[in-house]
DNA sequence: GTCTATAATTTGATAGAC
DNA sequence: GTCTATCAAATTATAGAC
């Protein structure tokens, strides 16, 4: 069931990923995935369509990551950590994903998506932030401006991987990545 | 001299930043600047053209701003702080260019252009960075990892600005912001 | 549900007069 | 250098058979 709106989706990802959203057509979708345009057609309504399913996919799933860990019973410091490698391993096993989220301009073709920011992944970011705050773990800072410094860094470094930028693995930086986001925040 | 040249590239910065790239024909650019199109085509060699020279001027003029900050002389916080506060006056006054250079995914319709990481601009950044560990004002980190966290959080929050995310003016969160970034980075 | 064939637009780009 | 008129190709999307 709803097998072949997987395919489709799962194609759609690789080559919005591989070629931007603007460069793949909906005959270059139905080559990679072996269907004709009547099939494609059938399951959504266009290309635009596939898109906001993909989008709504994967920021529901990247959500469900970081809530896992934002729920854990420890410190703020741990939990940002934590969230800090998800992303990573993320970023390192399915960079179509991550690519996809983060650096897809989402606005250019999902005119009614709101921005990635005001997403809920990224509301956990700030929440947790806040909640640093008031344990007295974080020092008292816009929330906004404290949740900037304490997983900037870590963005940076994920586009620098995507775009082929980092020598070694995203893993190798993690240590150093959280300690300073970490100094940056602490009270 | 170069006067309608001049304008062409004034109209495709803005439609650029306001539509994106790819939602941009150059009929728009045309109509937008209230030429024809065998103007433009006098002038460019296609749509890739300008933007590729929009590319060039762009990441020339924010390098020529940066470099001016780099060689002042005084401590690397310093001159960090006076980048980041350069860099969010631009992205306050002149939001295209900074749309432009940031967030264009250049890639995708420059495919000759390098990584925007790997431009002069955000060389400066790194460079900067190593400075500060050969005068001992950073502490020992691989430079790539100090850079991202001395400026991510202030890349982070310009982004926001651009997406409209920021209630308050970006001047409004500089100190914290510079803080924020030292801390993160500081012998 | 999947296919082929095709319609309707739009796009980037060229030709040639002035 | 700028204009208008036009082309060729590609793109999204639909129609209708199976």
């Amino acid at each position: 069931m709803g097998d072949t709106r997987r395919q489709i989706l799962a194609v759609a990802l690789q080559l919005f990923s591989e070629n931007g959203y603007f460069n793949t057509s909906v005959h270059d979708i139905k080559r990679a995935a072996g269907l004709s345009i009547g099939a494609i057609y059938h399951h959504f309504s266009g290309k635009e369509s596939i898109a906001q399913a993909l989008h709504e996919l994967l920021v529901e799933r990247m959500s469900a990551l970081l809530e896992e860990r934002v729920a854990a019973a420890a410190t703020v410091c741990e939990r940002s950590r934590w969230i800090v490698a998800d992303l990573f391993a993320l970023a390192e096993t399915e960079p179509t994903v991550m690519r996809f989220i983060l650096h897809a301009r989402h606005q250019e073709f999902l005119p009614d998506a709101p921005p990635i920011c005001s997403t809920r992944p990224f509301q956990l970011l700030l929440k947790l932030v806040e909640e640093g705050m008031g344990t007295g773990e974080v020092r008292a800072l816009e929330p906004t401006v404290g949740a900037a410094a304490l997983f900037g860094g870590a963005l940076r470094l994920i586009h620098l991987h995507l775009d082929g930028m980092l020598p070694a693995p995203l893993a190798s930086y993690l240590d150093d990545c959280c300690d300073c986001g970490w100094r940056a925040v602490a009270a």
